[in-house]
RNA sequence: GCGACCGUAGCUCAGUUGGUUAGAGCGCCGGUUUGUGGUACCGGAGGUCGUGGGUUCAAGACCCAUCGGUCGCCCCA
């Protein structure tokens, strides 16, 4: 026989428990993605959290740091290859084509969600963390890209937390000027090969564009003299540029050029943005995104323009600090256990009638009261059996805390609640409230 | 994957250059006090000092490993 191990499993690396005003705050911003999100008119879809392999490695591409090494991927009991969403878009993608939403298109979704990466946990960084995510699907003008970021910068403002954070744009033009930058990049780091970081010598393989937001001092040296995207933009890709900047300037959205940004996945073209902040340590973005007119083809369906961002809630929740939690409207205590039903029926009343209530009935009578007090409730209601002859009465008392006395200002609350009191076969005399002393409720024969 | 720091009661932490039965505050339980009750006081429960080795007459304190946590690199939201 197996002796049982007495230890307590752990909580996974990297997944957090969150309570309280934290869990508040996660909450609050989730609850303001979801009144913007409605304004903007954006539909609520949801996925699951898990996808084939092929659905990430397709369009993140292979050789993204996400797909190679961050992948929480396993094999099932079918054998079929299968991976936790690291991101929403390529599952959002897939669901396009799987269930025919191209009938809708142009497509507006909002969701939200956890999602997975094996990466070591820090600040704002975790392997089991949490996104609100936006696309908008069929649109190919930059209007969309606009109303997209227009949004964003409204959700930061509602949060509270946009003096805090900017906005970086930059463009990374059209397919073709995208790889004829990245041709140039790689000659001109080429060149310079040795004098790179090992980082970068890794990057100047599989991502060079990242070697442009690299914080080693050894790679800062040629940043001033790599090849810009403006000298290769296309036309056309100047133009959708100038009317995504015009649309923010219409907006009243502050941002600010940055040549350098550029996203770590492969699917992204033209407009490529980060709301960034210094106050979340290492993890600086807090919501980015872009335009990602190829990816949709990746998986195998037809040529279909989209953009879309997504915003750490985490990070948001943290930006945000503490949400308290709402104050307790009453809290009831019961002094007597014979009272429990007539409790019951009164909380039940006041929940319906939209206040929040607490009841307590149990510990000691001073415990009671100390809990309750603990509550910090705006009012205490105290139900007690008095003048009991043959247990049909109870008293009412109720404390405004405020005011610490009794209250003529809450005779609403109350007189409410008593006139419920009659069909559950009980009655009082108002005069007893009106004269500051509780309510004396006696049980009338039917 | 790399680096730094950290890991003592439920929580926040003290524990002098390694040396008697490991402490405090908060919280919890019980009691006293306070004339409608979040006060004050008294008492109590609760820790094999993350885990496993090692050094030593002696380790919570030193060394190694391991597991966690935190922060940075990397990556990204």
């Amino acid at each position: 026989m197996e002796t049982p191990p007495k230890t307590t499993p752990q909580a996974i690396r990297g997944t957090q428990d969150i309570f309280g005003a934290e869990a508040e705050a996660f909450a609050h911003v989730v609850e303001t993605f979801e009144r913007v999100r409605k304004l903007y008119r954006f539909r609520r879809a949801e996925m699951p959290v898990f996808e084939k392999t092929a659905v990430f490695s397709r369009s993140l591409g292979e050789t993204t740091d996400v797909v190679s090494k961050e992948m929480y991927s396993f094999e099932d009991r079918g054998g079929d290859s299968l991976t936790l969403r690291p991101e929403f878009t390529a599952g959002i993608a897939r669901a396009y084509l799987t269930n025919g939403w191209q009938q809708h298109a142009p497509l507006k979704l909002a969701t939200h969600g956890p999602l997975f990466r094996y990466e070591r946990p820090q600040k704002g960084r975790y392997r089991q963390f949490h996104q609100i995510d936006t696309e908008i699907i069929g649109v190919p003008e930059p209007q969309a890209d606009v109303e997209l970021l227009v949004m964003a910068d409204q959700l930061l403002k509602e949060l509270g937390v946009a003096d805090g954070v900017t906005l970086m744009l930059n463009t990374l033009g059209d397919g073709a000027s995208r790889e004829a930058w990245r041709a140039a990049l790689v000659h001109f780091f080429q060149a310079h090969r040795a004098e790179l970081s090992e980082d970068s010598q890794e990057r100047l393989e599989k991502n060079p564009l990242r070697i442009l937001d690299s914080k080693d001092p050894r790679d800062k040296a040629f940043l001033g003299d790599a090849p810009k995207i403006d000298d290769y933009l296309s036309g056309e890709a100047q133009e959708f540029f100038g009317k995504v900047t015009s649309g923010l300037d219409a907006a009243g959205v502050k941002w600010t050029r940055a040549p350098a940004l550029v996203r770590g996945l492969d699917y992204y073209r033209h407009t490529a943005f980060e709301f960034v902040t210094d106050r979340l340590g290492a993890q600086g973005t807090v919501l980015g995104g872009g335009r990602y007119d190829g990816l949709i083809e990746a998986l195998g369906g037809p040529h279909t323009p989209a953009v879309g961002w997504a915003a750490g809630i985490e990070r948001l929740a943290m930006l945000v600090g503490e949400v308290p939690e709402e104050q307790l409207d009453i809290a009831i205590v019961v002094e007597a256990d014979g009272l429990d039903t007539l409790a019951t029926s009164i909380s039940t009343y006041l929940r319906q009638a939209g206040r929040s209530v607490h009841v307590v009935a149990i510990g000691s009578m001073r415990k009671r009261y100390e809990k309750a007090a603990k509550f910090d409730p705006r009012g205490i209601l105290v139900i007690t059996d008095q003048d009991v002859e043959a247990g049909h009465f109870a008293r009412l008392t109720y404390k405004d805390i405020a005011k610490d006395k009794m209250s003529d200002a809450n005779a609403d609350a109350i007189m409410q609640i008593v006139s419920v009191f009659y069909p559950l076969g009980y009655f009082c005399d108002p005069r007893m409230f009106q004269a500051g002393e509780g309510i004396t409720l006696k049980s009338h024969p039917k």
